[in-house]
DNA sequence: GCTAACTAGTAGACTTGTCCACTACTCCAG
DNA sequence: CTGGAGTAGTGGACAAGTCTACTAGTTAGC
């Protein structure tokens, strides 16, 4: 599964706790991927069976003890043949989509509440992203620029969206 | 969830079979949702155990006998309060971009391979939505223009990928 | 001294979705 | 008259993800 693919991601920039994995989707990462704590943990102790990660436990600064999981050199040749396989399109999934869709029997004022709470969405989500983009570092090297880039794709996606709520 | 849905949103349009439902699936609403055929059927068949839907046993023409479901009156309410009820974004996941985001370590090249593959594919989704687009009815009802809406929304959506792709 | 917040991780039930194989009927082409 | 394509539906195994609740340590504020 994916999720595996993007840990080891992760894990390849610099080793971590399961716990950072999940503050990186919420943050970092939480634009183009989203995991639920308990699996995150879960896929990392199925990395570490099929030793794509290893373990070590380290003594907590200021807290629990962390288990730290790096990256192995298997789990990077995995992580390798996933960046460079054939990608095709995944299933396309859009809760909004569907609602607009179908509310052809709604009153007008109904949907017209229906976008403006998008657009108030879109906005707030287009003020987060550019709020990250602001704080990336300004000299990029390699790494910085492709993840300036998918935040670009990003934003430029949601102005994009915002540009059609005021078409429609 | 979802799935149920729109599957009520369909049966609202008109009564139809599961495997008419798996059609639109991979058809009209593709470009917005996708199912599995094995899911389509268990869903329909708890919406009927709910109230939501009726089933009618129809002979088939020219094949075996059909299981025509019908929404019900609960079921266009239940439609109705999930068309109007607040939503939230949902979970963002895109594999693309998260290849993309750890390519990093990757030669030039092999970015720009995967850049090359993601555009062939977004130009063929372009088409074939154009292609649905040309198709649409042209002086169109209300159901019509909201259909419209959402597909305007998804060839946006890819012209923006196309452009930002001809940036990175 | 108590409590809340943050860090770190575990456990189990449950839902949703996918994959694959199967039955069964009709029509049409070769 | 046989096989393939299209229509219509079922069953079971399995994978992936969500939700809820729990333990446990540290730090900081009241």
């Amino acid at each position: 599964m994916v999720l595996a693919r993007v840990i080891l991601g992760l894990l390849d920039l610099s080793p971590m706790t399961g716990y950072e994995v999940k503050r990186h989707c919420d943050t970092t990462i939480k634009y183009f991927w989203q995991a639920d704590k308990a699996q995150i943990y879960r896929t990392l102790s199925q990395l570490t069976a099929d030793g794509l990660a290893a373990v070590e436990t380290a003594p907590g600064v200021g807290g629990p003890a962390r288990q730290v999981h790096h990256i192995t050199e298997r789990g990077r040749e995995v992580l390798n043949d996933w960046l460079t396989s054939k990608l095709e399109r995944q299933p396309e999934r859009d809760a909004f989509l569907a609602r607009l869709f179908f509310s052809g029997g709604l009153p007008e004022s109904q949907v017209e509440e229906l976008l403006a709470a998008r657009r108030a969405d879109a906005e707030s989500l287009l003020a987060e992203l550019e709020e990250m983009r602001r704080s990336l570092p300004d000299p990029p090297d390699r790494r910085a620029r492709l993840r300036l880039a998918t935040l670009d794709y990003g934003i430029a996606q949601v102005r994009t969206e915002l540009d059609w709520l005021a078409d429609v």
